[in-house]
DNA sequence: TCTGGGGTCCTAGGACCC
DNA sequence: TCTGGGGTCCTAGGACCC
């Protein structure tokens, strides 16, 4: 998808069409994490400091991300990618590889071109923002094409001419080559993939390391026959925040890694798995960054264990100096949850086993897989206080859906207009206590059954609406 | 007013085991 | 008559991706 989270904002909201447009952390330490190509001409890109892109582009609209509206809009763009093969594998909410030979399309370039063009128009039918195809042989030129594609568009790299295409481009070019590995590369007279396949297997292992440099070397000579795989497993959980200002309190360090502790478990839990090893993280003011982990005897889904878990690792940092940034994570995990446990460990006691088959006691703390003790609660994810961020979907009881411009000095800004919306709609400010704003649902980007440029509503296209080749 | 949040994979050293 | 070798697990850190 085309600068995803911008594109979507843009298309919910009229009056930021054509406007540079900037989606991420809206706070004093907030970062970039998508900027419409209007923002990008000023130079602001994802990863910058927002304070530095409201630098480069102080007329910008800076909202805070809305992924649930995001997941949406992808669910719908992987369902029409798993239309055309059995074979996706999402990298991310804006991102996948489809094998196509498993969706039994053929070969051919056409035929290939076809299957891409037509995708792009039913994404596009579907959900009223673009996404870019590139196809070729392999993971690696498929995704160098559709960077090649941005925005709006398709590119094909046809078989035979992928050296003479690579050849020329700088290393950074090929996926997984970050800054170190360019610079690491460039100290060695390395700038072109072409470069990089000259040096040779054995000096770009000597430069890199045995697996970075082999798997380096076999993509610049255009080697990769890495399959598609869907529906990977996770591997791990975490959450973490970073604090508008330095924590130095040490109590108040241990009640947000309990928090945070909370929150990776609830995670955990929605996502139906356990977890053996808890990792804490810790920023501190200077950036610098170091973790610690545990490893439990056995999985666990308990916020009790995890809590208890984070708290000894944190024993072992020096927090006094003053942390920006605190995480909590969980993985090696396991497919059941601590009930099913439970169930077991029952079972194997009626059978005769051993009482306790997978305890999570560590170091004599004491967490036995029986003993359910209290402090097991998880406690809700409450609305708390309402932040109107930038960006957010709005309800005012006269005024009706809209969202928010702005807030600060007890006041909210308001634009009242929505996805269909003909002109750039009113905009009003409001105490931000007024008991008649209420956060409001995200629109969907298209109006419903409103009929598309292809005759469909704001649903998917119909079966046989997209054509499985 | 420098530097988010959620992930994956790799490396390296030490413990431990046979 | 000082020191093997291989494997796995754990911990910590780092590069990279979106």
């Amino acid at each position: 998808m085309d600068a995803f989270y911008a594109s979507v904002e843009q298309a919910a909201k009229p009056s930021l069409r054509g406007k540079p447009v900037v989606v991420g952390g809206v706070g004093p330490r907030g970062v970039v994490a998508t900027a419409s190509y209007e923002a990008r001409v000023f130079g602001v890109h994802s990863a910058m400091a927002t304070a530095q892109a409201r630098r480069l582009c102080p007329n910008a609209a800076y909202l805070h991300p809305r992924f649930s509206l995001y997941r949406q809009i992808s669910d719908t763009v992987m369902e029409l990618l798993g239309r055309l093969s059995p074979l996706v594998e999402p990298l991310s909410l804006d991102e996948a590889f489809v094998d196509l030979e498993a969706g039994g399309v053929e070969g051919s370039s056409a035929a290939v071109r076809a299957v891409g063009e037509k995708l792009r128009r039913d994404i596009r039918a579907a959900t009223g923002v673009s996404g870019s195809v590139g196809l070729a042989g392999s993971k690696m030129l498929a995704k160098i094409a559709s960077e090649q594609a941005k925005p709006d568009g398709l590119v094909v790299i046809e078989p035979g001419t992928e050296l003479e295409l690579l050849g020329p481009m700088p290393v950074r070019t090929i996926p997984g080559v970050g800054p170190a590995t360019a610079e690491a590369l460039r100290r060695a007279g390395i700038h072109t993939v072409a470069e990089t396949a000259e040096a040779g297997e054995a000096e770009l292992v000597r430069l890199l390391g045995k697996a970075h440099g082999a798997s380096l070397y076999a993509l610049a000579t255009g080697r990769d026959d890495r399959p598609v795989v869907a529906e990977r497993d996770a591997k791990s959980v975490s959450v973490e925040d970073t604090f508008a200002e330095d924590l130095t309190d040490r109590t108040r360090v241990r009640m947000e890694l309990a928090r945070l502790a909370d929150r990776c478990v609830r995670r955990l839990r929605e996502a139906g798995r356990s977890g053996r090893t808890v990792v804490i993280k810790v920023r501190r003011y200077d950036f610098s960054t170091l973790t610690r982990s545990e490893t439990l005897r056995g999985p666990t889904d308990d916020p009790a264990v995890v809590r208890e878990a984070v708290a000894r690792l944190l024993e072992g940092v020096d927090t006094s100096e003053g942390v920006r940034l605190l995480g909590v994570g969980v993985s090696g995990l396991a497919d059941f949850t601590q009930e099913d446990l439970f169930a077991q460990a029952r079972a194997q006691e009626g059978d005769g086993g051993p009482a306790v088959v997978a305890g999570v006691d560590v170091d004599g703390a004491g967490v036995g897989a029986g003993g359910a003790g209290g402090g097991d609660e998880l406690p809700e994810a409450g609305p708390g206080p309402r932040q109107w961020f930038p960006g957010l979907d709005v309800v005012h009881a006269e005024f009706g859906r809209g969202w928010v411009q702005g807030s600060g000095l007890g006041r909210v800004t308001v634009r009242f207009e929505e996805p269909w919306s003909e002109v750039p709609g009113r905009v009003r400010t409001f105490a931000v206590d007024d008991p008649a704003l209420e956060v409001g649902e995200p629109v969907p980007l298209l109006r419903p059954g409103a009929g598309g440029p292809s005759g469909e509503g704001s649903a998917l296209p119909g079966e046989g609406g997209v054509t499985a080749a």
